[in-house]
DNA sequence: ATCTATTTTTAGCCAAGGCTAAACTTTTTA
DNA sequence: TAAAAAGTTTAGCCTTGGCTAAAAATAGAT
């Protein structure tokens, strides 16, 4: 069985990924010091999960991707789980998914899939990853990409910021919302935009971690 | 934040306690050597939450025995919650429930506790602590003790010997089932019981983990 | 192309929580 | 009541996963 520590290092190379995540930004992402991510990026290498090249970056083998997938797959299958039972708020299910995906047999992970239907998406509308480690293509535009004056779908929001989530769930953007760029400030990237009749100013940095679909073929 | 051996070694202490519990008895429980629990007993010594009088035993201070009853509650709120929303059996609930409960924050028990409408007593039957760490007057009576020929409701079940808790499913015998005693061994303390006109034999080892009251006070 | 700043790694330290082997108490038995 | 047995603790070791400070490598600026 691997330590919590180890599923946190996978799974965070895997979100840094897929090449070449730099010491730094692992420690930082992972609130440690780097020479602490150093020494467990040369355990994981030993031990067939990770490959790192010094003061190059590292990157997941197979067998690490696979086992960073897993994880993937019990948080959000938490998630998705948290929140349809016990109607927690997106900005709570995180932080508690965060903590239990390590205590997840896959007995109980079978379990919850089975009684969510085998979910393909969880709250935020992320992919779950499949049993197998696989990942579901995802065609997901990101919004700052996102052409104006035409119907786009929310499909994707993040789930580890929780102030934006909040600013998100205040302006009624979370997936399945429908909404509509008006026009793209061309310096900073900033957006206009019409939500329901409603005109909303949209941070690039916002923009830049919400993805959209034009039609509505979920 | 207590860190799951502090927390399972607490636990382990109230579940042999309440006074002189011995190294090797909870070494056992806890399946470690003598010698680190006698190590572990010193460090929750020094952090006041145990009180261990060499070659005697060991004990919880009223703070320890907060933090162990605290254990116990997330213990049995989880397999409460997940024997109604998943429909487990009373077998698998343990095992999850003993890897959960160390990652459950206070937010998330709080939420699991309301929706369940704060229950008093888990699927096996057992006691639920109050969050201020109370634990409910429990006059059930043990099986082996129990008086012949009168109507009994069984009350609890053990929960972690599985084999046991098998054989006790299978001859329908959980929390609320009635039963009455027709005679007792007085050699083996051997039980014979009609369940629902159904005679059955209940070893003494078995009536010893099940607990039963008189009357349905619950 | 060289010097400087940044990033990364190495070296050495620490605490937690395991283990075994040996020493010491306590209890039991003869 | 003394010797043997059983239980407990101490001593010393190990791995994991942190840390800081110093050394080494890479990248950027002049």
């Amino acid at each position: 069985m691997d330590s919590v520590a180890v599923e946190n290092y996978l799974k965070s190379i895997w979100e840094l990924g897929p090449n070449d995540v730099a010491t730094q930004d692992l420690a930082q992402h992972l609130n440690v010091a780097p020479a602490s991510a150093t020494k467990m990026l040369q355990r994981l290498t030993a031990r067939g999960l990770v490959s790192h090249i010094p003061y190059k970056g590292a990157s997941l083998t197979p067998e690490g991707q696979r086992k960073a997938l897993s994880v993937v797959r019990r948080h959000r299958l938490l998630e998705t789980f948290l929140a349809q039972t016990l109607d927690l708020g997106r900005e709570q299910l995180h932080d508690e998914a965060e903590r239990l995906e390590h205590a997840l047999s896959a007995d109980l992970e079978d379990a919850i899939a089975t009684y969510l239907g085998n979910p393909t998406r969880d709250p935020h509308g992320h992919p779950i990853p499949g049993p197998d480690g696989q990942l579901p293509a995802d065609t997901d535009l990101l919004l700052s990409d996102s052409p104006l004056n035409q119907r786009l779908i929310i499909r994707q929001v993040p789930d580890r910021n929780s102030e934006m989530l909040a600013w998100l769930e205040r302006n009624k953007i979370f997936p399945d919302t429908q909404l509509e760029l008006i026009s793209r400030d061309s310096f900073d990237g900033g957006l206009t935009a019409n939500l329901n009749g409603k005109t909303v100013q949209i941070a690039s940095s916002v923009a830049n971690e919400v993805y959209v679909s034009l039609e509505d073929d979920s």
